[in-house]
RNA sequence: GCGUCGGUGGUAGAGUGGUCAAUUACAACAGACUGUAAAUCUGUCGCCUUCGGGCUACGAAGGUUCGAAUCCUUCCCGACGCA
């Protein structure tokens, strides 16, 4: 079965680093599985590699989407998969590498979404619903789902009503693997080092002219409430550039932020049983390929 | 030295006789995750617990009271004002 490397972790582990290594060593293009690099021009806030730091790897997903329209994982299932198959085919390897683990585990375990695009016209409508009416209304149409659901996340709960409508109920959570023998490599920083990273980071961020880079982003036409919903930096750089917070604020709110992130990220992966772990503090790059 | 105001849990900051282990925010920790996933949401957060409850706590020591973080006295510390 064909081998597919994949490289995830919290936010400012190094992945991005790590699979540009093993893909020069191994003859492998990259596919980043960052739900905020697919934007153009997010590039600064969402630490997209740059061409240089590439080395003639090819990098596949970044910018393929308008950061005014939301992108969505299905989105992300169908462009990875194909992209998969494009490598392969030219007799290359895989190599997925991100930090958003529901993409990952999109195409790693084959999750298959109900068919059932975003409405956005009963969104619209529903996001004036409280969480106690909707989580009502889906126990009207579908008792089942309305027993596992989190009754007080009201994007959960809207996602499930739009299903409900569309189809009568939410179907059963399945999964469907690709033929591909996916190898998980996860890395981790210990929590001082990690939390040090993304301070500095944060701070080579801005000398590299993030704020420009929001500011260039609304000239273009994204909006605040847009730019706020991206999340972390851009959030945070949206709420400082329309004065709504100052400076110190914004990177004090920026560290906590991310810090928490990369807490959910954890989270996320632990999970995962699939993957082993390599503390990147530590790493040497042969320890891997020996792995593989 | 005199006077005024203040000292509350990791921090900020409510509470001014019982319903207070103490509102809230932040931090911290744990978790969820079916087309927004850097999003969205939940739980824990003095100590012990057989999860019923038990114990110690609001600067310190005394006191008043059936009962005090809350009132009184003294002391310690801080800010400000007058000397």
């Amino acid at each position: 079965m064909q081998k597919v490397i994949v490289i995830l972790g919290q936010t400012a582990a190094g992945k991005s680093d790590l699979a540009v290594k093993i893909a020069k060593k191994i003859n492998g293009e990259i596919i980043s599985a960052d739900s905020r690099q697919v934007y153009k021009n997010l590039n600064i806030g969402s630490g997209k590699i740059t061409k240089k730091e590439m080395e003639g790897v090819p990098h596949h997903l970044l910018d393929v989407a308008n950061p005014k329209i939301k992108f969505t994982v299905v989105k992300y299932q169908k462009l990875a998969i194909s992209a998969m198959a494009d490598i392969v085919k030219r007799g290359k390897t895989p190599i997925i590498c991100g930090g958003t683990g529901f993409y990952i585990d999109a195409v790693t375990k084959g999750i298959i979404f109900p068919e059932v695009p975003p409405n956005i016209k009963l969104r619209k409508q529903l996001v004036t619903k409280s969480a106690i009416t909707l989580f009502l209304t889906l126990k009207k149409l579908d008792p089942q789902r309305a027993k596992t659901i989190d009754a007080k996340n009201k994007v959960r709960l809207i996602r499930a009503v739009e299903i409900a409508k569309a189809l009568g109920k939410v179907p059963k959570e399945t999964e469907a693997r690709l033929p591909f023998n996916f190898i998980k490599i996860g890395l981790y920083l210990p929590t001082a080092k990690l939390k040090n990273k993304i301070e500095k980071r944060l701070l080579t961020r801005i000398k590299m002219g993030m704020l420009n880079e929001a500011k260039k982003l609304h000239k273009q036409g994204l909006s605040w409430k847009r730019m706020e919903e991206l999340g972390l930096e851009y959030r945070f750089m949206a709420l400082y550039l329309q004065n709504k917070i100052n400076k110190k604020e914004m990177l004090e709110k920026l560290n906590s932020e991310i810090h928490k992130y990369a807490k959910r990220q954890k989270t996320w992966f632990k999970r995962d049983k699939e993957i082993t772990w390599f503390d990147a503090s530590k790493l040497k790059t042969y320890v891997i390929i020996n792995v593989l």
